[in-house]
Formats: structure tokens, sequence, C-alpha cells
DNA sequence: TATCGTAGAGAACGATCGTTCTCCGCGCAA
DNA sequence: TTGCGCGGAGAACGATCGTTCTCTACGATA
């Protein structure tokens, strides 16, 4: 047998993968036992309901996430170009051939409205990336108005490119995203 | 007994406002039955099936949009008072106490992955929205990259809107929307 | 070796879903 | 008035869901 910690990562890895895939609601549990290799008990011993496992998963995103942005601004040396860094990230995520939109969105519309837990995951981590913006807004010579225009490019650009099933929107807003930099250090 | 055009209004209006605020998959079809006050049999002699009558909602939600969009920038004179009163027509939206955000893009998330129907009528709303962002630009002295930037900016509003649950988005989205366009008149 | 606790596999359970079917009552033609 | 067809109400059906329970096998301990 495997320690605890072991196979909730696998649960949790697994049901990503056929969450964000599928969509939550079309998963059953039984796919999420078959696809971690974790029986039913032991999953229902680490989670206490599905609706606690789609929160671990939105927390396990959010570092993927979290993740992913820190390494595309390593080669940034400007906060400008760590900003523009994000819609990098964007472009080369969007290009992957599974990608489908971004999961925290499409939870929010999927169980925003009847899960209070999804839906305070899901704000969270908005918050987290908007505050993330703001604190590389703050190392500009730019009014603090500048940073959630600069998040809502980068939400327009992952819905658009989900449901347009193309990456032009990464280009599109980082274009969008310069001339607003631009106009604030005018 | 009424005849097949009212029976079909209210079930799809019905059914639009039992999807909006509680989303789709949660909502039965008994469900619908009881707030449209028409049988079973016959919403089912009506509509195929239940993804039929959720594109069904689809269409009428993108004709209440079009409406919406149309009457908002009745009052405005220029194009470039057009594209501003798309801001404002989304900063009333998101004020309605019942504002739950995009229902093209919360049922995207819920059923793009699940039924390409869903996810044609969707993707056919948005690109015609596009389209009317693209129209206005076109009749302004401004290049054509401005438009999916400005689509970018409308879809970032409403996601952003619907997961924080404050209407500041559509005032933010509104002045970075004035930035590109003084960017692009200069 | 004998016994006990535990974990895995998956059957079972109750609820709910989309969809179909049955039954009943009403309106209309002859 | 009598028979008929059609539509409404909702029961029924089969599938599937989240969750729990049963049964079996195995490993550690005395």
């Amino acid at each position: 047998m495997i320690d605890d910690a072991s196979a909730r990562e696998r649960v949790v890895r697994a049901a990503d993968e056929l969450f964000y895939t599928r969509g939550v609601q079309a998963v059953g549990m039984d796919a999420v036992r078959t696809a971690a290799g974790v029986s039913l008990k032991r999953i229902y011993s680490l989670f206490a309901s599905k609706d606690e496992l789609i929160v671990a998963v939105l927390r396990h995103r959010t570092e993927i996430w979290d993740a992913g942005l820190a390494s595309a601004s390593e080669r940034a040396t400007t906060a400008r170009e760590r900003i523009l860094a994000i819609f990098d990230f964007l472009d080369a995520w969007f290009r992957e051939p599974d990608f489908r939109g971004c999961a925290f969105i499409n939870t929010h519309g999927e169980l925003g409205a009847s899960s209070s837990a999804v839906a305070d995951a899901v704000r969270e981590q908005k918050a987290s990336f908007q505050a993330y913006v703001a604190r590389l807004v703050d190392e500009l010579p730019a009014p603090p108005e500048l940073a959630p225009q600069l998040a809502i490019l980068a939400e327009g650009a992952q819905t658009t490119a989900a449901i347009a099933g193309t990456p032009d929107a990464a280009r599109q807003a980082r274009a969008a995203a310069e001339t607003l930099l631009d106009a604030a250090a005018r």
C-alpha cells in the first residue's frame, strides 16, 4: 500500500486531468478511481466528498499556474517584461493540444452557482493573480488602475481562446497590454 | 391548449432562467416543465432532446444580447461612442442582482467538452459579437487589430465580474478601451 | 501457526436524471 | 348521445451518479 500523501496526490492528479478534459460533472468517482488506481474507500477516507476533491483539484491547479507563471517570468529582467511574459505564457498554453480554457473559469461556470466552496476557491485564485499583476505594476512608474486592466485582458484572452479554439487571443491581448503600458508610461 | 410557437417560447424562457440561475446540468426537465407549465410530452414534441433545448436557449440569449447591445448604442452618435456604450451596457448588466456571468461562457465551460452543438452555438455568438465590434472599428480611423483587443476586454470583464461578484470590471475595461482608442487615433 | 485488523474490489443503495409510456378526461364529428 | 382522437399529468423505466457496505485476502504479531 502507498502512504496517504502519495495516494492523495495520485487521486488529485487523475481527477484534475479528467475534470479538465471532460468537465467536472461528466466524470464519475468510478472514473477517478480507475484512473488513479486508488480504491473508492480510500478516496473517501482522503476526501469527505466529491466537492472536497474538486476544491483540492483547484488548489492543485493554482500551484501549477503559479509555478508556470514564475517560470515564464524568470527570463524577464524588468517589471514590464514580466508583465508581457504573462501573455507569452498564455500563448504557449493556448497552443497545447489539450487546451480547453481556464479550469477555474470552467469550473465556476459549472458549479459556481451550486457550490460556494468551489466559487470561493475560484475567487481566491483570481484574486491572487490580480495581486500578482498589481505587484508588478507597482514596480512601474504607472498608476495602480493599470493592474486590473491587464488582468482583464488575461482573463478575456483565456475565454476567447477556449471558445474560438485558436491561440490568437494571446498575441492580441499582448499587443493591447503593450499599448496600455506605453500609455501609462507616457 | 396553446399553439406550438407560444409553447416553445414559454419553454425556452423558463429553461433560460433556470439554466442561467442554477447551471444547465443542475436543472432537470421536470423543473423546466413545472416552470413553463408545458407537459413533458409537449416539450419533447417541440425539442428532440435536452441538448436541442439548450441550443434553443442559447439562440434566445443571443437575440436578447443583440437587442440589449443595439438599445445601448442608440444614444451614441459616433462609432467611438458606440464602442464605449458596450462597456456601459456591461456595467448596467453586472449590477443586476441576478447577474451570474455570461451564459455562453458558463455553458461552454459546462458542456463545451461533451456537446459539440453547444460549443458551436457559443462559438457562433462570440464570433457574431467580434464581427459587431469589427464593424464599429472599421468606421474609425483605426487599424483592424483594435477590434479583437476590445472584444477581449469585454470578455475579460464578464468573467472577472462574475467571479469577483462586483461590477468594477466594467468600469476598468471601459477605461482600458478608451486608452486603446486614444492610442489608435493618434 | 492462529488471529486480528486493514485495505482493495466492486456490489449495493438510494436518489436523480433524461426520456417514454400509460391512463384519463375533454372536445368534436356524425 | 356516442365514439374517437388528442393532449396533459405524471408514473415508469433504464441508466448513472455519489456514497456506503460487504466480502475476501493478506500481512503483522504473539
